[in-house]
RNA sequence: GGCGCCUUGGCGGAGUGGCUACGCAGCGGCCUGCAAAGCCGUUUACACCGGUUCGACUCCGGUAGGCGCCUCCA
């Protein structure tokens, strides 16, 4: 069991995962508003896969990745399609879950939605109520911010500095312009509300994530996660309503997520629509995607391309051709030779360092070529196995068990005529036979142990 | 304007006070009947200006440029 370290938002430094404690890990998900785009797959696959690595060393990790059903937005864009709010969420909700599940790096554990867990929002309200720390204004409810003394302790923002950004508010309900709104009173041309001790209404767009986090990891949990768009107002939020309610904080470690910036590349218009995750699932495969995303350290910002998902197809193109000439063994087969898995314990201290995927990566792409190098060497064997294993953690193992389909009777008669033809050293028959075999999809290669057919990518 | 962050070779993207990241692409070579796969080599990469240091891409300051957010209905 590696000790893992993940970089705090709030303190900004590497905070050390409990090796006894279980890994509650909170990650926002998307508002359920339109079809989600690649930007919102990234906190997906990121904490998808660092509860799958902690796993695998050992942790007991609870992943638990919200959908928030409700809010301003989907108002607005169901109106503007002319479908109620319930229904455009629905159908969103779905497609969320259809795009995610594309991606093929299985589900979190638990995936609520924010509707379903209005009891407990109006409970959490009513408490900050009672406790002082909001109030009701034409029914509305309004947490007080100055009442809560830790807040902007994530953003690093003073309070003072806020006030000044604040622009006319004039016919506000609020006491103060920095306050913000827990639970929203019903207006008219609004399908969908619930009954609350406030009258009808909905909940803010904060709440549900710090009544969501609660009801699925306890407070305090581990991990709470997310884009970097959301360190405020969002999370500072969460953490000012949830630890103003419990006295308790929130999470212990913020882990925060880079952008997926598209610069300012020009695309053309055929690709430029290709922002929709669905759309890059269909152009580029679950796998260039998944190894797209994980191309960059999940801090930082991603520049998404063409280029990039290009590439990252190609590298995964090296990665599958080497397992294909060493596929991992079964289980319990043969143990690799020392240099072998020391790459695959240096993949998981990269890992283990702040979830350092592009660092691990590169211990993947050295094997390979260490082995491609001196393919004889015992220090080196069995790294087909180790590679997999490296791929399985960052939702890559499909490279590895991708389920090819060998070659048919048709192509396989080909490559015997070509082995033929090539005999007899006659090479524009043999060519030919390459040709025809293209045509069927196989690529083929010739080695010192013969020719095999491909899979053409 | 405020807070946070960033600026690495054609592209993507790590990292370190002094030693090749890695991947992709290009070019040259090896291997191959020719290819593919693979291997080797490759155009002296670290925005700019100062400073600290024996030595900075890597620490400090400044400049320029870029990104996110600055609130709950524009």
């Amino acid at each position: 069991m590696r000790e893992v370290r993940i970089r705090d938002t709030m303190s900004g430094e590497l905070l050390t995962l409990g090796t006894d404690e279980e890994i509650g890990i909170y990650a926002c998900g998307p508002t359920v508003y339109s079809r989600i785009h690649i930007g919102n797959a990234r906190p997906f696959v990121i904490f998808s896969l660092l509860a799958r690595f902690l796993r695998s060393e050992g942790y007991g990790a609870k992943l638990a990745i919200n959908v928030t059903d409700v809010n301003d937005k989907i108002y607005t864009a169901a109106a503007g399609r002319g479908v109620s709010s319930t229904e455009l969420a629905a159908e969103m909700t779905a497609a969320y879950f259809e795009d995610t599940g594309r991606l093929g790096i299985g589900r979190p554990d638990s995936e609520p939605l924010a509707t379903e867990t209005i009891g407990p929002i109006i409970d959490l309200i009513a408490t900050l109520v009672e406790e002082g720390h909001a109030y009701e204004s034409g029914g509305d409810v309004y947490f007080a911010v100055r009442s809560f003394d830790g807040y902007g302790k994530l953003s690093h923002r003073p309070t003072e500095e806020m006030e000044q950004g604040e622009g006319d508010d004039a016919g506000s309900l609020k006491r103060d312009p920095l306050d913000f709104a827990l639970w929203k009173a019903k207006k008219d041309g609004e399908d969908l509300s619930w009954e609350s001790p406030w009258g009808p209404g909905r909940p803010g767009w904060h709440i549900e994530c710090s009544a969501m986090a609660e009801a699925e990891l306890g407070q305090p949990f581990t991990i709470h996660g997310g884009g970097s768009d959301l360190v405020f107002p969002h999370h500072e939020n969460e953490i000012a309503q949830s630890e103003a309610a419990r006295g308790e904080q929130l999470a212990r470690i913020w882990m925060h997520n880079g952008m997926i910036e598209t610069g300012s590349e020009k695309m053309s218009k055929s690709v430029g629509n290709i922002f929709q995750l669905s759309e890059a699932l269909d152009a580029y495969g679950a796998e260039t995607v998944v190894a797209y995303l994980i191309s960059g350290h999940y801090r930082q910002p991603l520049a998404f391309g063409e280029g990039p998902l290009e590439q990252a197809a190609a590298g995964n193109e090296r990665l599958r051709n080497f397992l294909r000439e060493n596929p991992p063994a079964g289980a319990g087969e043969g143990v690799p030779g020392d240099e072998a898995a020391a790459a695959g314990s240096r993949f998981r201290d990269a890992l283990a360092d702040d979830f350092n995927t592009p660092r691990a990566m590169r211990e993947a792409f050295d094997l390979v070529r260490a082995v491609n190098q001196r393919p004889d060497d015992p220090a080196l064997a069995g790294a087909g196995t180790v590679l997999a294993g490296m791929l399985e953690l960052v939702g890559l193992e499909s490279l590895a068990t991708g389920g090819e389909e060998g070659p048919g009777d048709e192509a396989l008669e080909l490559l015997e005529a070509r082995n033929a033809a090539r005999a007899d050293k006659d090479w524009a028959r043999a060519d030919e036979i390459r040709d025809s075999l293209a045509e069927l999809g196989w690529e083929v290669r010739d080695g010192a142990e013969g020719a095999r057919l491909v899979p053409r990518s």
